[in-house]
DNA sequence: CATGTACCTGACTGTTTTGTCAGGTACATG
DNA sequence: CATGTACCTGACAAAACAGTCAGGTACATG
């Protein structure tokens, strides 16, 4: 189970424009700067996550890249799915090649339930936290709590 | 955030091995059989979990892996860590190679707490459930409870 | 004690992910 | 309307991961 690149300099670009105050384009190259990356890299990065809506460019002088929304509307499940996200449990069961007639014809897949609880629960995590609160110093989020789906699976 | 081939395969892999009546071993033959795939990849990956000591080999005629223990007494974290695993948030934070005198040096890393709460979360789930459990039909885990840690970091 | 079975292990290849490069396009300003 | 700034984008290079291959070692059996 990993965090890619993708997710984790993704997630820190953004916070990046969600520190600018007003609706202030930031430059690539400050982004870059603060974070320990390079320009070119950082653009890739951006350039995916304004393809999403979730960010948009001001080209030319004084431009870069701003929110579209105010920061505590912007979610981080919406900003890791962005990125390449958390897969579904049907996405992992599908992604691996192995034996697929145990699995998805005789229904008898015994990993499938387990997928769906821990990615059910991770995105059930991030998208109660917005931006604004990882400007704050702690972190909070009111209340954890599983979906109906996967308190199905975990609780017996 | 992805689960690996490893994991995947590993997983399935040692499903099969407590499915195994007794103690009999399984040949690496039948287990690439039932799961669909290559002789020489699940030897890789059973060389992988017999290091840990989760399972062992019986060489010559009628050899093959079996577990070490009762599967009621293995659990889905033990294995999970052995194939490479849930990282820990540390881990995460230090795997990439960004702007580390903010992150690391000021205590000013803003992405720690996420990583945490979730890296924490998954392990808890992952060390409830014992192999038993994925043979029967219904995945069951007494009660989802986040370590203090976790709680600490979501609960606000 | 020879033989066959089946695990053991390092080296290798192909594919995906990560990160770079180079040249192009759009906009604000004077 | 020329110029410089800064985003845009596809193609490429490098590193990590997935999966294969080949040859070796240990054990049970007759």
């Amino acid at each position: 189970m990993k965090i890619t690149a993708q997710e984790e300099y993704g997630l820190r670009c953004i916070i990046q424009l969600a520190k600018q105050k007003d609706g202030e384009p930031l430059m690539v190259r400050d982004i870059a700067d603060r974070e320990g990356l390079s320009i070119a890299y950082v653009e890739k990065i951006l350039w995916t996550l304004s393809r999403s809506g979730i960010i948009e460019s001001v080209r030319g002088p004084k431009g870069g890249y701003r929110l579209t929304r105010p920061c505590s509307e912007i979610f981080i499940g919406e900003v890791m799915r962005a990125l390449g996200g958390i897969p579904s449990s049907e996405e992992i069961c599908g992604q691996f090649t192995g034996n697929h007639e145990t699995c998805v014809h005789h229904g008898a897949c015994d990993l499938e339930p387990v997928w769906a609880s821990i990615t059910d629960f991770v995105n059930s995590v991030f998208d109660r936290i917005p931006l604004s609160q990882l400007l704050q110093g702690k972190l909070e989020v009111k209340m954890v709590q599983l979906t109906p789906k996967s308190q199905a699976n975990l609780v017996g």
